[in-house]
DNA sequence: CCCAAAATGAGATATTGTAACTTCAACTCA
DNA sequence: TGAGTTGAAGTTACAATATCTCATTTTGGG
């Protein structure tokens, strides 16, 4: 575990964590966001935007187009709700919106659970290599494909 | 500088390190591999699959489906001639195919130039952290995105 | 209540990536 | 030599991912 003190939420205090947090960053939380990250928390690894769209469209009893999906998606990223696995094309649900790491995913090649790892000296580690090469990092991507232990 | 020796191939030598590569690989070296590969080396950002394949139109005159780009792509790839940046759906020529990294890419927003780092230490502590939490690691993929010293 | 801004809907379109099947050239071996 | 085999490349179709534009609805503030 890391150093400080990190707030792992779940089920109605994750919901009441993310509205939270999305209205401190200045945006509303309206009935679709509130569903959409629902669907999202939901899942049990990392879900492509159109998987969500197709489950906020049934949770809704109503088509929702895929471009919604992304709009919103892009709001829960930058607010931190949520994360992009880059080399899955899909989003997560962040269980501790309330601090801001340069996380790890772990991706597992054969059933697709992702582990999020916290681990500061590795992300900083990546920084700093970033800063030696006259590279000013905004946002480093350290996913890491392999084999969870289940599946190995 | 990593402290085993690198060889930074360029130009005819970088083809024929490629050619030789490739060959040990158990693949073949055609005409149409070789016309990728100068194309893809040419580049000095990372390109997609399409602005290669229209590259490579233009260099045999005849069009070439991004279809035919992509097996090569993903032959060289495997055969470490060259890497693929997932956050930017791009690929990039290898200039030392000979010895094998967990590299890291520094890409500029701005402008899109990548920088290619290898650095041991930091990968060699993604892949650690990842073993740690009792995952095999196969494959890290380790980006920043930023902004370069140019565009600083 | 009314207005302006923000959010969402709808649909098209662009981009990226795969799959299935065919054609072609080189090679092999009787 | 020539039929059979193999791998590369071509062709076409399609699936998945992502963005754009514009219309409509909802929301929050005065």
């Amino acid at each position: 575990m890391a150093s400080h003190n990190h707030t792992l939420h779940h089920g109605e205090s994750l919901n009441e964590a993310a509205r939270t947090a999305l209205l401190r960053a200045g945006e509303q939380w309206t009935e679709m966001r509130s569903t959409v990250f629902g669907v999202l928390s939901g899942f049990d690894k990392p879900a492509s935007a159109y998987d969500i769209a197709d489950a906020v469209s049934k949770a809704r009893g109503k088509r929702v187009a895929a471009n919604s999906v992304y709009r919103i998606l892009d709001i829960f990223v930058a607010a931190n709700l949520a994360r992009r696995v880059e080399t899955a094309n899909a989003y997560i649900a962040n269980a501790h919106p309330d601090c801001l790491h340069d996380c790890i995913f772990l991706v597992c090649d054969a059933c697709g659970q992702t582990t999020h790892l916290d681990d500061d000296v590795v992300s900083g580690g990546v920084r700093a290599a970033a800063t030696k090469a006259g590279f000013a990092p905004v946002r480093p991507v350290i996913e890491v494909r392999g084999t969870c232990s289940d599946c190995g």
